[in-house]
DNA sequence: AGTCAGATTGCAAACGTTTTAAATCGTTGG
DNA sequence: CCAACGATTTAAAACGTTTGCAATCTGACT
């Protein structure tokens, strides 16, 4: 026999007070006497009574719920992104009592009208959206619906002010750039992805502005390009990379995974790093720490973020009419043992 | 300037039928005829129309939603489980349009208190509840409640029957030991955590389990335990155990962290593995196939356990008076470079 | 005693949907 | 032509809460 949940009109009942009164009383409204809401406060936690969602939401217009759509990835892809996000966006939540909404997008469906479906049917307050494309539908729908939203990432386009944290891509490949240089290399090559992602193209761009900046027109960039999700392709391009008559010294990857992929690659090439070759990172996952030698590489903290991106989001949603809140996060490196002096004999 | 959600009285209106015939012709009910049915829905496609979850969820009693408490975990710990496992249920009830609800736990909140809140709020139809303890109150909890859930993982009370689905543990532990037995080893090591939880000792007795019907009393068997998230005194009972006069020449760890850390301690002790050591771990997260050598474990497919999982719960919901949906997967061996023949040349 | 202000409390509407029971329509058989 | 039936549609209640407005109560002041 299911228990039944106890109703604001069974306190009401059994306080003999009416349901306003309770209702006020919980809310902790001033004009109610504080002799009343403390005798409610108590009866109602005795009842172990919890206020029905469904019905709170519909009159109040609020669902106290945060949306995400789950991001879409390939069928025997590990994401080490996702459990790190979700528990900092929880975090960053739960001391509003917000929860958190992820909806999937099935098979044939597009992430922008999974969006729309979470947003149109009143299950959210406020969504949080990462991985932001250059031409990002979701972003032009959510400001043209003037719905609450804080973006993990930002658009190349800065005419357009929204809310979005961001990770200093452009900077800490800057710094990386520096540091390889100061180290004698002048031969770097670039491991990134297909995808029109937008981060791809800061990290990029933060990379060649630190060579220009540098002013040293000895400095060589060979860039290979791969579909994020094809590892075939990937191998292939790192390879390409790899086997030039002239090989970069330094390779700097978009990021940790694909740093993985070409620290394996030049160990199958038997290539010892860092003597023959320095790789460098993006994100510090859990498994840079494990490939030998250890994966230089920066450090995102992404379950910090995703905190500080559910605080944002809430503050968003309480009010909306303030001026649109950034944040960019300089990431830290973290100095293991994939990078060293360039090997100077060969020239 | 927001635009608008269409509801379904304007539907209604615009269409010139009454709001009941609206609601039953998107519904699909046969009493509406098929070309009003016809009608109705390519108006609702047209407007955009989206039901709202509250209204419907407030008169229906059905959610649409699956709740989640999401595991609590140290601040700086990594969990590969929580994405892989997300993900999974999430493509898991995608099918059925079903969300997925993830609540926090706030400091000072007990994981109970929440999971109560989920339920009697009416947020979800259904729970998912993960790493069972060996006396679980969330179970003895949902069960008073007749609440549908589904569990990953089983109590060791047989008696108590619910919907649960689990790794078979067990089996795998014995199958390691009788793999390990056959390479020649004796005298084995197990490293295993200090918490109540059921899989560790469904795990430890499988590996018993094995010993005992192998029937050679020149078996040993040393035991290292640590309390999960403290990492000194893991790293302290794994050099208790490395550091005997009699080292085990195989270790087996509850999980792959364990092993990681039995093969990083190995190493810094000049231990070479497989040589010197076999170590042998489960779940096979990422950086299994990264810590050199390559860590041999059995992979769980945390993925796939959680899809089959939501699967389960949404037939649950469908029929909460069915029989208990139970289902035990085999996990497979990932064999990779950590283990071999044992070291004879010593005895 | 009457009046009034301030402090409390309660009535009733509203939120957008589903669902029960009943109404309406058109048709067919007698 | 009427009754009855099946097919289709609708009115109205219900879900549990919040909230604008009105009602009541309690004293204090005149």
């Amino acid at each position: 026999m299911p228990a039944r949940v106890t109703k604001l009109k069974e306190l009401a009942a059994q306080l003999d007070l009416s349901i306003t009164t309770v209702s006020r009383a919980l809310a902790g409204h001033q004009q109610i006497a504080l002799k009343t809401r403390e005798r409610v406060t108590e009866a109602a936690r005795q009842a172990g009574y919890v206020p029905n969602t469904a019905a709170r939401t519909l009159v109040s217009g609020r669902s106290g719920f945060v949306g995400m759509v789950l991001p879409i990835r390939g069928p025997n892809l590990v994401d080490s992104f996702l459990g790190e996000f979700v528990t900092g966006l929880g975090e960053g939540l739960v001391s509003h009592g917000t929860d958190l909404i992820l909806a999937a997008v099935a098979q044939g469906q597009s992430e922008l009208s999974v969006l729309r479906h979470v947003v149109e049917s009143g299950r959210a307050d406020g969504v949080v959206v990462t991985r932001i494309a250059e031409v990002d539908e979701r972003l032009a729908y959510l400001r043209q619906r003037n719905f609450p939203f804080v973006a993990h990432g930002r658009l190349l386009d800065t005419d357009f002010a929204y809310n979005w944290l961001d990770t200093d891509g452009a900077h800490a490949f800057g710094e990386a750039f520096d540091m390889l240089y100061d180290l004698g290399h002048r031969h770097f090559g670039l491991v990134t992805i297909a995808e029109p992602m937008t981060f791809r193209h800061l990290r990029q761009d933060g990379l060649a502005a630190a060579i220009a900046r540098r002013g040293d027109p000895s400095v060589m960039l060979d860039v290979a390009t791969a579909p994020r999700f094809d590892r075939g392709a990937r191998i292939q391009a790192i390879n390409r990379l790899l086997h030039t008559a002239e090989r970069p010294t330094a390779i700097v990857a978009l990021f940790d995974e694909l740093a993985l992929s070409v620290m394996e690659e030049a160990a199958r090439a038997g290539l010892v790093i860092p003597r023959d070759l320095s790789v460098i990172g993006f994100d510090n996952i859990a498994a840079s720490a494990y490939a030998p030698p250890g994966l230089t590489t920066f450090d995102a903290s992404i379950r910090q973020c995703a905190r500080e991106i559910g605080e944002m989001l809430l503050t968003v949603i309480g009010d909306k009419s303030a001026a649109p809140l950034t944040r960019l996060i300089q990431p830290t490196l973290v100095s293991r043992a994939s990078h060293g002096p360039a090997l100077t004999g060969k020239k």
